[in-house]
DNA sequence: GATGAATGAGGTTTCATTCAT
DNA sequence: TATGAATGAAACCTCATTCAT
């Protein structure tokens, strides 16, 4: 969910330095940016609790020395692949808001497929996500900018829409706008952590998005979803 | 949030056993106690990943050699920690539900205790939480066990009140009931454990109960929520 | 020589830590000792540069582990050893001046003596001294100090011994008693830590010794030493 | 001090060689000559047992390969630089003694200057004196002949001047003639090393330099040193 | 029951060194 | 000539873990 109401920063790109403070080449970032992509895997195969520069290492085909050549240690490669991912992520997650329609029946369906969508995406990158939401609870202030960065605009969106949708029906928008627009965000992200959790104990994803998405619906028209 | 909806498993209070198999004598278990006491404070201040037996044992006055009498890992006693504070969590939890009456102007307050004592809950595990959520999310069996523990008894309950109250006012239960109260138990979860995110941010933790009660007491009633 | 004129600080033998704040019982302070002993062996075999903690545990048959259990590195060690060595150097020097007469024949006798104690001192003390020196050099307050302790009582000996002659002859005191004295002590030393680079081009150490020990026993006597 | 009464090595001026056994042009001599001055100056920073490779070639900004383009080692560039410097500083330091005069009132001044010029000359190079004075007394023979180098001819002169003034007052001239000079060139080297130290505590370079005067006075004129 | 002490094991980190460009 | 980049090798350092007391 959106820890923050404030604008992620778009940081312009900023060059990637290695250990000596050189701005690497060609072959230097690439070796880098493999070495993210492995930390990536391993995420989703580890612990964090137990992922070893070496592992990293290893995955990527090299040796420690290389892999401290670009990052001072795990979770600054954490760090790294959480900020391209966010940026990425972002777009991604915004467009499901802004695109869809609330008008009649589709509203209902719109809903879904942004549960579906939440879900889809919390898959794709589980490893990541589970370290960041860590992270930032733990009070890392770099994990909890990033997880702004990657949720705000997402919850503004929503926010945006619920305030619409409110003056389209003649009805008040909610008071607690932003908020009921973070809290709903916080619902799709820990079910969508814990999709697997459910599952494991005969609660379908299925029956899950069905769920959330009547949630939103009501939340965001103010009417009841649909039987 | 719910994870599993199959009871959770009682154990019957098995005698924690030191490292030689005896079971512990009273000095012997205040030892024990006062291990896990710094465990538990520990996982406030340090990261899940930096935290060490030594520290553990350090923090407790003694040395890991007596850790390890009672512990064969930092996991075990994390794990005998959410064990004990499972137990009492569940009713301290579920007790919220139960209690409170949805009927009439009531049924709102009821909403927002239920909110309150959730956010308060997990304010006063929030370290102990935190390493159970992500531990589950790893797929790790045995906390996820923790986990259902803790949260399905309330989850039952919420998906029981949803459903007298359906019958109560003769609407149709949700299709979706335990879905449904899952996914709210995962909105109460992540808001209570992002909290801190959400006020360094503006969103105030009395925005967010509003906002969770409104969309609860929706949830269980069908109705509105009043201005 | 003495680079300082102050009092050494006599500290009251403040208890050696463990690596984890307790003091060592026993069997501690025996392998504490060990690799003290050893750290000193090596330094006479090594070059100070490549002084390793590995060459210094597998010297004292241990491991890495155990030494860092006692100091946190080689610096420690060394500073630990200089401690100890200052201790009893100290009196070992100063002993030399105070004891002598400088009456008659026997003053150049006396000189004489200082000349080779000083040398004998610096040979048993060879590679530590080199790097109290090296270190006190470089600038490390800690050295400085523990060079003072160790030469400062015997500079002031020297001085009073200086001052004591000066007024028996009805001489005036040189101006710069102390500086003298500290110039006297350098002497020493130097000639001292240099002997075989001396001998290896044909100085003897025994006319070091008489050309050491003439100019001492002008500077103290303001009489010619004898042919 | 002068370690050796042989005389130094003139080694001819040979070329110095890159890594792949050319002799470099222009611009080559340009980098090496950057890279020594690099050496040198964090000599003066850092502890010898802490000057790396890369940190000379950071300061150079250069990368360490280019390093190796010019030297095998730290060691082969102080070496170089000592040589550089021991080639100059020979005649700086030779100079004082065979150009004052010992006649009469000004013989005093000449003591003094010579004094003088040898602190001076030491804080002109400290760091580098500093690693010469280490690896020579652990017995490093290139290290040795550079040291030999630099001071035997001052040795020599000095007790030429000895010998002269002996003469021509009619005194026997000491027997030990060398290793008076010896001792006196030590007790020089060895002041000017740690004057640092003994102003840290309370003796003036001043004073240093005249207690010093004095006494060089008296070893090559015989005579008592004016009040 | 508690714990000093030792240490195997293994990850971390740094560096010297090389090579292809 | 210069240097990005990679990396073997080795030291550093920490920890979990054990055991004798």
């Amino acid at each position: 969910m959106a820890d923050e109401a404030t604008g992620g920063t778009h940081e312009g790109e900023e060059e990637p330095r290695a250990a000596d403070g050189r701005v690497p080449g060609r072959r230097g970032r690439q070796t880098r940016q493999r070495l993210l992509d492995c930390t990536s895997r391993l995420l989703e195969e580890e612990t964090y609790r137990e992922l070893r520069v070496v592992d990293i290492a290893r995955e990527a085909g090299t040796s420690p020395a290389t892999f401290y050549q670009y990052f001072p240690d795990v979770e600054a490669a954490i760090l790294a692949l959480a900020e391209e991912m966010a940026a990425e992520g972002d777009l991604r997650l915004t467009a499901i808001v802004t695109t869809g329609s609330w008008k009649g029946a589709g509203g209902y369906r719109t809903a879904e497929s942004i549960a579906d969508a939440y879900i889809r995406f919390w898959e794709d990158n589980s490893g990541l996500m589970r370290v960041i939401d860590l992270t930032a609870e733990e009070g890392d202030g770099r994990f909890r900018a990033i997880r702004t960065m990657l949720l705000n605009r997402f919850m503004v969106a929503l926010a945006a829409v619920m305030d619409d949708e409110a003056k389209r029906s003649d009805r008040e928008a909610p008071a607690e706008l932003l908020a009921t627009a973070g809290v709903l965000v916080s619902m799709l992200s820990h079910v969508a952590a814990h999709r697997y959790g459910f599952e494991a104990h005969g609660i379908s994803a299925d029956s899950l998005r069905t769920a959330m998405a009547r949630i939103l619906y009501t939340a965001v028209t103010g009417k009841k979803a649909p039987a």
